[in-house]
DNA sequence: CCGAAATCTGACGGTGTGTCAGATCGGCGC
DNA sequence: GCGCCGATCTGACACACCGTCAGATTTCGG
């Protein structure tokens, strides 16, 4: 496999080492660090670890989930298995390091949905932007994604709850344009449309080249994702059975 | 882990094996089973290797893709590793056979978009029997759905192709039937539409439990579905931008 | 510069992988 | 019933990864 190092590159800074205010860190933050043994990693540690993070995700995104291991994070890292196992209790664990990171980012695109127009054509360009928005926000983090998406729907809780945290602030805020459009008269729970919507965005950014095996170019997909996005918003009468 | 034996049961019949009436097996078909060694394998070889898919089957359903090896499968089906490799030449290729009886299967689905109604409230009819049908095909093939749609979005070319397989007597039929209800006032290519609320159902079925962390029932989320569905069918004006 | 705490690593027993050569099985002609 | 031969299975092996120590090395306050 090809080598990937982690070693170069600028030096990483620490959000949390930032917190030298003298406030004590939250229980959440010190439970999440805390290396193995008990102790709380201190800077050199912190980067360390975080150097592990990182070197996860470049491997994630050249190798297959299945195939990554352990020797080949601390290789890149240029570190030892037992450097590792000082930070992380497993795989597994790295893994939801690398998912909390994620997590932050994906509440960006909140800006997406939030503050823009959602009725009338206006509301067909809210659709638009926030369609590429997303496949931008996939393509830098497909790796991740795709990892997430596995384990939740193996049925990992831990998983299941990051997903739905990246995805959290988007289909809240969905959810309320939902609302604010359709008003009382909204025939399904609005975070119930959200959440499909929102949901459908990974899937087809991860299945993007699976559609070329049906000669379907992919900007007619993106149309189509466009399109329901707008109906789930606006809620087109449907005829009573 | 809990011991899954796969050594009891019912001697499975063999559907290649039925092909006694003296025509040459298609190059497929001898290309798929082919032994590693070269050879094609005869009745007592087809058995085996068929159990050991079974037990593949069987095992990818109670544990996680990454924690299955090949020896668990080996000893599922009482036999040693070396037999394994004797029919497949790595875990991937057991899984591809795994997808591929799949595939099959898959096609049944179709008579729930094919030969119904599409428009009126009939449509909405037929959109709740399509989700439906669908939810049930996922609880029966979850394991193997989980595993094609990782493997594909990783890039993987075979999986790629198996995973259109399945999905794609649906997705024609499913575009046949948008063209059939728009005719010529199709705004998006039919195919991709099809594709696109094709793909969102093994999305739902898969994130079910997901959506419990937002307090949504997974009614309301196959409610929306259901509506997507009959949208993107019936496909709702839409304002010109 | 020193000592203690923090951090890193070499080395090891255990387990999974993939490949042999040789043992066993099963059917067929006699 | 017997012996043969190809089909099939397996024990055993070399190699890689896992996860855990005890001990070496680095860092830092004083």
């Amino acid at each position: 496999m090809s080598v990937i190092t982690c070693l170069a590159g600028p030096p990483v800074t620490i959000a949390i080492v930032a917190k030298s205010d003298g406030a004590s860190r939250t229980p959440h933050d010190v439970a999440a660090l805390r290396a193995v043994d008990g102790r709380v990693p201190g800077r050199r540690g912190l980067a360390t670890r975080q150097r592990l993070v990182e070197c996860t995700i470049g491997l994630l995104g050249s190798s297959s989930y299945r195939d990554l291991k352990v020797t080949d994070i601390t290789r890149a890292a240029g570190t030892s298995p037992a450097t590792f196992y000082q930070y992380f209790v497993d795989l597994e664990t790295v893994l939801l390091a690398v998912a909390e990171q994620t997590v932050e980012e994906g509440q960006r695109l909140v800006e997406l949905i939030s503050q823009r127009a959602w009725s009338g054509p206006a509301g067909v360009d809210s659709a638009e932007a926030l369609v590429d928005g997303f496949l931008d926000f996939y393509r830098t983090h497909r790796p991740t994604l795709r990892v997430v998406d596995l384990l939740s729907t193996e049925g990992d809780k831990r998983f299941r709850h990051l997903r739905t945290l990246i995805l959290n602030g988007m289909t809240k805020a969905l959810a309320a344009e939902i609302t604010t459009v359709q008003g009382d008269a909204a025939e399904v729970e609005p975070m119930a449309m959200a959440g499909a919507l929102i949901g459908m965005l990974p899937q087809m950014a991860g299945h993007q080249m699976g559609f070329e095996a049906w000669d379907i170019s992919f900007a007619e997909v993106r149309e189509a994702m466009i399109r329901l996005i707008y109906w789930g918003v606006t809620g087109p009468k449907v005829p009573k059975r």
